[in-house]
RNA sequence: GCCGCCUUAGCUCAGUCGGUAGAGCGAUUCACUCGUAAUGAAUAGGUCGUCGGUUCGAUUCCGACAGGCGGCUCCA
């Protein structure tokens, strides 16, 4: 038996090894437990690789990103394994591993119940203590399909394969057959036994036994391929995790997640409210959210004149005929409300601001010393978004968008795009969120009647933002097909306090609207020219903006974002004098007091105060009032006692004017 | 828009295998005036989401609709 040379590498040390021809990858790693899976020369292999010369070998920890991946893959196989075994008749679709978790699709007669969950968890169970060896095995197409008879949709991605179209046929499709050869897995019973298989590109766990804990998480209907025009399979989530521990820390991530939701945070705390009575996804600030509202937009609209906008103003609804000069009907249309006939013209709803902008800038002959000129106003806008898709803040029918338009020459466009960023990124700082990347929204070549516009257009707009994505230094990904019918965009996403990402600010390069309104500027030579338009929305929609604040503070805003900043607490009643008086000193200086002066005790109005998340909790006893001073209660519970009032005004004013959390 | 689940007092939730409902918190009133997360007592508050059907009788069973939630598709 001759050997081989193989060199395994760990975290950046390389050790050369011979080992006999015939070694297996696991025979490298029997010490080490929470091995699952080998990458070897960049591929990842089953632990029941055989090493061939030359190979260079890594270990795969369960706890690794790709580890977590092998893992959910492998306990999605199980889950598929455990309906089909309850449910013969049920048919495969594909089953990813996602982020945390892990999906599979399945057609079936009739949708999963809760019930039906624990029935398969329990199954589940079985087939991990079964220790079922998950065994590779390469087959061609010719026989995978003859294999696979029973499982249409399988073929349908073996077909997709042979095409070369299987990444982009489905997320997740690759899981399943990959690029290269084809394989299937059979899980084999100690006894030898198959006990299931199913076409996949691997790699597995080497045995259901080494899945540590899964949880099944819900089920909902998904469309076959993600295309609604096709069939609705029934999805079951669930997630899988290399302890007990580690699955019970993300259960509790999920515990926190609901905790900070924005809609129970609004209530409790007395924001805003969705009344039946307006309709889905429309929404009313309540006079405590009324003032996050206000100082939020009173502050972006400060910054927006400070980065040399104009403040404009515009209506809510106008002709439709300006919306078809815009582009917007038709492209957009199903996103606008229905129009309303009144004395023989049809009035929409706006969605967006930017054609009575472009109303603006036509008002009177524009010069080239004029631009870049920048509009900007808050406008009320209404989509009619799917009745499936409204909810909470985050999407919601009529909202607030922070709608600018820089108008430009063409060679100005990029400077523009690289100011409006920066303009974005720091107002983002300045609400407290420091985590962001960018996503680059392009046209998608294969539907073009989707979108406006020539091809050198949109080659060159999107060329303009690819190049200053690509300077920002942000870490960018790529949207192929998310553009706007007018032009592509860049949107910027951040990160909020617990690691989930949302798409905010939107910057669009649009050459399509100014075309289509005939928008020009005299150049310095005379010349009519006509401009670039490039949209931007630092927020996106105030409301959602504030969805994600509340859920990235959990309702504990920094000061001068909170509704209340200082709530006065008087020891008892003989001390409400004195408070109101210090709460008249503050709110001389621009501050929101207030002063509980009910008859509760001194320790349920601090209760209250910090179920309401005030900031700032100023008491005052007779040790206080005797020495002028205030003692403060901050909402992590430390105090400092004994302030004089002059130097607690002063505290609560700076951290206000600083934008400082405390 | 599609699929599934849900809807009982302002909020969180019990409950009725079909005979018109209950708790805690909150609210109101009274007493208590208190040094860092809940003082005590009393009172009020619900045609059980809406509309139909089955039934002697429906909050409970069935259907439609509305609203919410979780996904899919879409999106700021």
């Amino acid at each position: 038996m001759s050997d081989i040379k193989i060199a395994l590498v760990t975290a950046g040390a390389r050790e050369e090894k011979a080992v006999t021809t015939g070694t297996k990858a696991w025979e490298l790693f029997t010490e080490a437990p929470d091995v699952i899976a080998a990458r070897v020369s960049g591929q990842l292999k089953d632990l029941s690789y055989e090493l061939a010369d030359g190979d260079e070998v890594e270990a795969v920890a369960i706890d690794s990103r790709d580890g977590h991946d092998i893992l959910r893959h492998s306990t999605a196989h199980v889950m598929a394994q455990a309906v089909q075994e309850i449910w013969p008749e049920a048919r495969l679709g594909i089953g990813p591993p996602i982020d945390n978790g892990f999906y599979y699709d399945f057609d079936v007669e009739v949708p999963f119940k809760p019930e039906d969950l624990e029935a398969i968890e329990t199954r589940m169970r079985k087939i991990i203590k079964e220790n079922q060896r998950f065994s590779r095995r390469v087959v061609s197409d010719a026989e995978a399909i003859e294999e696979l008879q029973a499982e249409p949709y399988k073929i349908e991605l073996i077909g997709l394969k042979g095409s070369g179209q299987a990444e982009e046929a489905a997320e997740g499709a690759g899981a399943e057959v990959g690029a290269g050869e084809l394989t299937i897995y059979d899980n084999i019973r100690r006894d030898g036994e198959v006990a299931w298989s199913d076409l996949c590109r691997g790699p597995h766990l080497p045995t259901t036994k080494r899945i540590p804990a899964f949880k099944l998480m819900r089920s909902a209907a998904a469309y076959w391929r993600g295309n609604e025009k096709n069939k609705q399979l029934q999805r079951i989530y669930g997630t899988a995790w290399e302890s007990k521990d580690a699955l019970a820390e993300h259960l509790h991530r999920l515990e926190e997640a609901e905790r900070r939701d924005h809609r129970k945070i609004g209530r409790d705390l007395d924001l805003y409210s969705f009344p039946e009575e307006l309709g889905p996804g429309l929404v009313v600030f309540h006079p405590k959210g009324g003032v996050i509202k206000r100082v939020m937009e009173d502050y972006v609209r400060q910054r927006h004149i400070e980065e040399g906008f104009s403040y404009v103003g515009t209506p809510h609804i106008s002709k439709d005929g300006l919306f078809h000069t815009s582009g917007h009907l038709p492209y957009y249309a199903e996103t606008m409300y229905p129009p309303m006939e009144l004395e023989g013209s049809k009035y929409q709803l706006k969605a967006m601001s930017c054609p009575m902008h472009n109303l603006i800038y036509q008002s009177r002959g524009r010069s080239y010393r004029e631009l870049p000129l920048r509009l900007f106003e808050f406008g009320g806008v209404y989509r009619y978004e799917k009745s499936g898709v409204v909810g909470g803040l985050t999407r919601v029918r009529g909202m607030t968008q922070d709608d600018s338009h820089s108008y430009v020459t063409a060679e100005q466009a990029p400077d523009e795009i690289k100011h409006l960023l920066n303009f974005c990124l720091g107002l983002f700082r300045d609400f407290g969120l420091d985590d962001f990347y960018l996503e680059l929204s392009t046209r998608d070549d294969k539907n073009k009647q989707k979108f406006k516009g020539s091809d050198e257009d949109w080659a060159t707009a999107t060329a303009v933002l690819q190049r200053v994505a690509d300077e920002s230094g942000l870490e960018m990904v790529p949207d192929p097909g998310g553009a706007a019918f007018y032009g592509p965009k860049i949107s910027v996403q951040a990160r909020d306090a617990i690691g989930r990402t949302w798409q905010m600010s939107t910057v669009q390069y649009d050459f399509a609207q100014p075309a289509g309104f005939g928008l020009e500027y005299q150049a310095a030579d005379g010349t009519r020219q006509q401009p670039v338009m490039i949209h931007s929305a630092k927020f996106g929609s105030i409301e959602r903006f504030i969805g994600v604040l509340v859920e990235h503070y959990a309702g504990a805003f920094p000061p001068w974002l909170s509704p209340v900043q200082v709530q006065g607490i008087p020891i008892a009643e003989r001390h409400n004098d004195y408070l109101d008086d210090v709460a008249q000193q503050m709110r001389a200086r621009g501050l929101r007091v207030e002063v509980d002066d009910s008859d509760d005790r001194m320790q349920k109005k601090i209760r209250n105060a910090q179920l309401q998340k005030v900031p700032f909790m100023v008491i005052a006893g007779d040790q206080d009032v005797e020495a002028g001073a205030v003692s403060f209660r901050y909402r992590d519970g430390h105090q400092d006692n004994g302030v004089p009032v002059a130097e607690a005004i002063e505290r609560v004013a700076a951290a206000v004017a600083s934008r400082e959390q405390v």
